[in-house]
Order: structure tokens, then sequence, then C-alpha cells
DNA sequence: GAAATATGCAACTTAATGGTTGCAAATATA
DNA sequence: TATATTTGCAACCATTAAGTTGCATATTTC
């Protein structure tokens, strides 16, 4: 499941760095200071957010700057969309099961 | 991490098992069915889905049916809203920041 | 009442995950 | 050049997760 987008952000922490990258591009040294795990732990849960393509890195001297790529994202709103579509279909199917029945109980 | 939404929704077998109960209630065996794993198997995925209260259940003689609740699915959809947002905001600021250069460099 | 069916629960195995520590490579600084 | 800093990689450990098999329970059918 390597390089799977749900599996990524199904870790609390690794949705905690998405929010924090969001919203401003971090280098791993500054990331983990947000976190109580050690830097190799929060550098693990990069190289995941990384190998699925939800962050970018732009390597500065011996820095490396992550930032967020929006475009992975969107992958995993596209399946929510389509489940959410889908699902909507079908509760409008419910609506006009629930009007033709009201037509038929006008007839009798 | 037991009934949290994210980690239901990581497996690509349990989103499967979503998409097919969203579109028809289900029994646990007539799901199974529609995989090549053991009864038990789906089962456990139910039962994960069901922890999270991705599933109702409705129990009719000795057969269940399994339901799609749409009600939890919006928690997973919020954090997916408030983070587009987000990072829109970050966006138009940038849009912003680009427009200001360009009234800059109409100055000289 | 006996047999068949639908389901859940428990025990077990194997693979994956998240964490730690230690170390090596590259770059900056003194 | 020697030292400090930033980072990634590898090895290891503990926990969790997904799968299997076997069994118990409840309900339907014969």
């Amino acid at each position: 499941m390597k390089g799977d987008i749900f599996q990524a952000i199904a870790d609390p922490t690794r949705r905690a760095i998405l929010v924090l990258i969001a919203a401003q591009s971090m280098t791993p040294n500054a990331l983990a200071e947000h976190f109580d795990t050690s830097r190799q732990a929060v550098s693990k849960h990069i190289k995941v957010l990384a190998d699925c393509e939800l962050l970018t890195q732009d390597k500065v001297g011996r820095e490396i700057h992550y930032y967020f790529n929006p475009v992975k994202m969107k992958e995993f709103d596209h399946w929510l969309t389509q489940f959410k579509k889908h699902w909507e279909d079908r509760f409008n199917q419910l609506d006009q099961l629930l009007i033709n029945l009201n037509s038929n109980s006008d007839e009798n």
C-alpha cells in the first residue's frame, strides 16, 4: 500500500504535518519541533507523505524545504466527491420514489 | 485509533464495502460474495466501519442488514473542506502578493 | 425436534506500522 | 582543516492490523 494517499492521511500525526506544511513550507527539523516524537519519527512521516506526492521538496544547501502539493490532494477529494455524488443520486431516487407514492395515493 | 474514520477509510476493501453498501444495503454474506476473502474477514471490516458509525445495522430475523450512514461521512468531509479552505486562503494571499508586486513594478 | 443457515466471537499467524537508536553523508561555520 | 549542523538510511523492537480457522449462538426450515 506504499504511495497510497488514503493510508498516508490515516495517521493523525501526518494530518497535522500536512496542515502545518500547507500553512508554511518547512524543514524536517522545524517540523519536528511541533511534535513530541523524535526527529526521525517525523522524518519517516515526511517520507510517507513525499512518497505519495502530498509533499514536494526543495533542497537549499544542507536544508530541505518541504512544500504542500495540492495536486495529489485532489485525488483524495475526488473519491469523496464521487462518493457523495453517488450517494446523492440515490437520495434523489428516494425522493422521486416518495413523490411517486404520493401521486399513487392521490389517485386512490 | 479504534473508531477513527480516517483509519476506517484507509483500507481499500473497506472503501469498496462503503461504495457497495451506499448503493444498496446488504447482509454480511451478500457482501462477502463480492470479495475474494473469507466471510469473517469481510465481517471484521464491517465491524470497523460500524464501530465508527459509517454503517448502521438492522436485524431482521437471523439476517443483519447493514446501511450506509452519511452522517459520519461528513466528519471526514469536514476535515477535507477545512483543509481546502485553509489552503485556498493561502492561495489567495499569494494572489494578493503577486498583485502587489505588479503594482510596485508599475510605479518604477 | 433436528438440520441448515446467518452471524459474531476468540485464538492464532503473518505482515505492516510507528517508534527508537546509531551512523554515514553532505554542507555550513569556526 | 576541524567541528557543528541537517538530513537520510538501516537495524531493531513493540504494537497493530488483516487474514485464517474453529466454534458458539440465534433463527429459520424441514
